[in-house]
RNA sequence: GCGCGAGUGGCGGAAUUGGUAGACGCGCCGGAUUUAGGAUCCGGUCUCGCAAGAGGUGGAGGUUCGAGUCCUCUCUCGCGUACCA
């Protein structure tokens, strides 16, 4: 391997080059009323212009979590498109920002702890160093001046900071924006402290909550409902349960409407839109009560299809519905409690899974449907989900397929009120039509019959038009050691905010990073951090990993500043317009990060931290690169690509090429090393252009006799003999311009394969080319250069 | 089931507004040079055909002077989501 030839001296250029562009700070903006230091390429660039006078342009990548197992070929892929883009916006004369950081507070690290006795900080600090060297082995532009740690104090002093900002705020529905606690109007005669001091901590945007909760017991900690997948944790594949526990919860359902609405004003792919608004989930139609009979209460639904009221035959609510103790009759008591056992004891996965049969009971109790005043019977059903609506539903089999299911099995009445189109049974038709047996709305289509149902409702005081969300509010405490602790103390039973000079609240030291037995979090081990002098207690729970990761393109701004999370100017200046201009990253943060981040966004703005409704403009996913096998990269496939073996072989921008000339930046593309092969090759094409074979050769000479290393070698090349300072023909002005014109504006598009291919075609046509014009080729290298 | 996206050579992929289908790269075939080569250079490479030519973008129709591109139906794959009332 040693004798092998390279195509050209990559080892002596990168090390070159990435060690001038880190340690001259080359590649460093400036904020506001920064000036640049003597001799620094931001002079030469903007001629000394001010930095707050040049156009910005923020581009950002999703951070990395840095793993043990560093860095997979995934990672650049994002990486070098917008690495490409940045130096392109900088030739392009904007003054661009382009910043990197670690999301390094996780679950990993923490296990790793708990086996080995290690604390935490040391792994997470042995990872950072690992990427940070991978990353600046490719080569990047980053501004390392702004690179942040989420697990550093003066990053999570800040966090805290933010949380503090929710827990003071409520959403006041008049303005439809986040306002402090301090605007909160108690209601009329609510007089006693404690009444109030309750209502107030109902209106908080962070607010604890006693609810049912995802518990997994193979991590020991709560999760929120986006990390949930098929009843499973995200992380690591463990079984979950719903368990009731009191845990802090952050109002992310005051920011339906807005996170919805907003969505058409960012540049966002179609689907990665769709997936957040299917996550919000909302849906248009009316609540409508059904007084119970014989009872003083009233079973409260939502429906999106008020307008079959006249076929609703029977009512389910969930098994865990509040009313279903004090409406169960005495002869129904035992079978009920023996489906609500049944029902508890399922986890989500089984309750999924076994959703194909519908199971029931009836509780004995009947409702009056206010319509037709006719009495319906009162089942619980698990089809009925506690989370969704009310927790309770009217059941139309005539119109709906889970209803009717549920009718046939039970033997329940079935009655058609929407006529189906010529040719279609009534009787199980679920889409729009004209009313009929309903009464009043019999003859009206659809949405005139909704309307007038509605309205009659809401003359009757039995029902009402509504709105419904799917998205539910934020678990945001977990039962972990490696995260933020929050800045809360207890007193008396009642939650308090540390002030701000308290701030950054540290963890305590541990020995041990397990639970402890009685399932407390592991910082309830730490007693002398628990309980303070005054008798207050602190709050054990730590923050979600998602905490640091929802706002760390607001630090970069200002990374260094210890009296703000950003200065108001930074903010501004960067900020400006359209937020981050263009942020890249995978797809799998769809509806975790992008909806957080969007959510603690607009609480910032409406608290006027931050001056944009929204904080990623514009917003690319990458594709996954699969194995050379076309199978998804996993360790247990035996497929991954490590990057540092490729750029051992190939260099760093071999690499980049390669991973920029697979195919389209969104697209899922299998790797291939051929290809890396294949664009090394032309780079060799591209040094052989230029450079005189002898000089080359002797510089390869120098290396095996005085095993040198170092860039001096590299003054050993001299420029080929073919460049001259001739005009070009008419015919390489073609050639050259065709590239111009194709490069650019595939830039523009990011479109980046392409561009490397109409390189290629001008390398080709050049290399026959017996008299190279010398402007000709520094132009073509100009074009090369961000790549 | 619903939503979104994609189907083009042996492979990754081009074709930006409906106008020469297969750019560029890989692989493969042949040649030159070389002690050697994961080196370089030259030529070839959608299918059928000696050729002229004919056919060809998942499938079936349609619009058009002209369709990979537009329309209708349909099949396959990927991603997301799922008893959301």
């Amino acid at each position: 391997m040693a004798s092998l030839r390279r195509q050209y001296p990559f080892h002596l250029i990168e090390a070159k080059w990435q060690k001038l562009w880190v340690s001259g700070e080359v590649f460093r903006a400036f904020n506001p009323g920064e000036a640049a230091p003597e001799g620094h390429p931001f002079g030469v660039r903007h001629a000394g212009a001010r930095p707050e006078s040049l156009a910005k342009y923020y581009i950002l990548d999703m951070f990395p979590y840095p793993s043990g197992a560093g860095l997979h070929v995934g990672h650049p892929e994002g990486y070098t498109a917008t690495d490409i883009t940045a130096r392109f916006m900088r030739m392009r004369g904007r003054h661009v920002l382009h910043p990197m950081g670690w999301d390094a507070f996780g679950l990993p690290a923490e296990q790793y702890a708990i086996k080995t006795g290690q604390h935490p900080r040391v792994t997470t600090e042995e990872n950072v160093s690992n990427f940070r060297r991978q990353i600046q082995s490719l080569g990047f532009s980053y501004d390392w001046g702004r690179e942040v740690d989420t697990t550093d104090s003066g990053y999570f002093k800040w966090s805290q900071w933010i949380f503090l900002q929710l827990y003071n705020s409520w959403f006041n529905p008049a303005t439809n924006r986040a306002e402090s606690i301090e605007t909160l109007k108690y209601p009329e005669g609510m007089e006693s402290k404690e009444e109030r001091r309750a209502f107030r901590d109902g209106k908080r945007l962070a607010f604890v909550s006693d609810a049912p909760v995802n518990w997994c017991p193979e991590l020991g900690t709560v999760l929120a409902n986006e990390e949930v997948v098929d009843g499973k944790s995200e992380v690591g594949g463990h079984p979950v349960v719903r368990r009731s526990m009191r845990q802090w919860m952050l109002r992310i359902t005051a920011y339906a409407q807005r996170l919805l609405d907003d969505l058409e004003t960012i540049d966002w792919s179609d689907s990665l839109k769709e997936m957040q608004r299917n996550w919000i989930g909302r849906s248009e139609g009316a609540k409508v009560r059904f007084p119970v009979s014989g009872a003083e209460c009233a079973v409260e639904v939502f429906t999106t299809r008020p307008d079959t009221l006249f076929g609703a035959t029977y009512m389910v609510l969930s098994p865990e519905h509040e009313l279903v103790d004090s409406l169960t009759t005495q002869e129904q008591r035992v079978l009920v409690e023996e489906y609500r056992a049944a029902a508890a004891r399922k986890s989500d996965l089984e309750r999924t899974e076994l959703a194909k049969e519908k199971t029931g009971v009836f509780i004995g109790a009947h409702a009056v449907n206010p319509v037709n005043d006719e009495e319906i019977p009162i089942w619980i059903a698990d089809y009925v989900l506690a989370s969704y609506g009310t927790g309770a539903i009217m059941a139309v089999p005539g119109h709906d397929e889970r209803d009717l299911e549920f009718a046939r099995k039970f033997d329940l009445d079935v009655r058609a009120v929407v006529k189906a189109p010529e040719g279609v049974e009534s009787v199980g038709f679920v889409g729009e039509g004209e009313s009929m047996n309903s009464g009043f709305l019999s003859g009206l289509p659809t949405a005139e019959a909704k309307a007038r149902i509605i309205d009659w409702l809401e003359e009757k005081g039995c029902g009402e038009r509504t709105i419904n969300f799917k998205l539910r509010d934020w678990l945001f405490s977990r039962q972990r050691y490696w995260g933020e602790p929050f800045p809360i103390v207890w007193r008396d039973g009642h939650h308090e905010a540390l002030p701000e000079s308290e701030l950054p609240v540290l963890p305590p030291e541990l020995d041990d990073y397990k639970p402890t037995t009685d399932g407390d979090p592991p910082l309830a081990r730490a007693q002398d951090w628990v309980n303070l002098a005054d008798g207050a207690t602190r709050e054990t729970n730590t923050m979600p990993q998602w905490a640091g990761s929802c706002w760390y393109y607001l630090r970069y701004l200002d990374a260094r500043n210890g009296e703000r999370f950003v200065s108001e100017e930074a903010e501004r200046y960067w900020m400006d317009d359209n937020g981050v201009d263009l942020y890249v990253g995978g797809t799998e943060h769809a509806v975790l990060h992008l909806l957080y981040a969007r959510f603690w966004h607009k609480v910032l703005f409406d608290l006027g931290h931050v001056s944009t409704a929204e904080p990623f403009y514009k917003l690319v996913n990458q594709g996954i690169i699969l194995g050379e096998d076309g199978q998804k990269m996993s360790k247990s496939r035996g497929n991954v690509i490590n990057p540092d073996v490729v750029l051992a072989d190939y260099g760093a921008d071999a690499f980049r090429l390669y991973e920029m000339f697979m195919g389209p930046l969104e697209m899922m593309k299998p790797w291939n090393m051929e290809g890396v092969a294949g664009v090394y090759r032309f780079l060799g094409r591209v040094w052989r252009l230029f450079v005189d074979e002898a000089s080359f050769t002797e510089l390869e000479q120098a290396q095996v006799t005085d095993g040198g290393q170092g860039a001096a070698l590299l003054d050993m090349i001299k420029i080929d003999e073919s460049i001259t300072d001739v005009e070009p023909t008419p015919e390489q002005q073609k050639v050259l311009h065709a590239c111009i014109k194709k490069v650019t504006e595939d830039l523009e598009g990011m479109r980046y394969n392409t561009a490397i291919s109409a390189m290629m075609i001008f390398v080709n046509e050049a290399s026959g080319w017996e008299i190279k014009p010398r402007e000709t080729l520094r132009t073509f290298l100009l074009l090369l250069n961000p790549f």
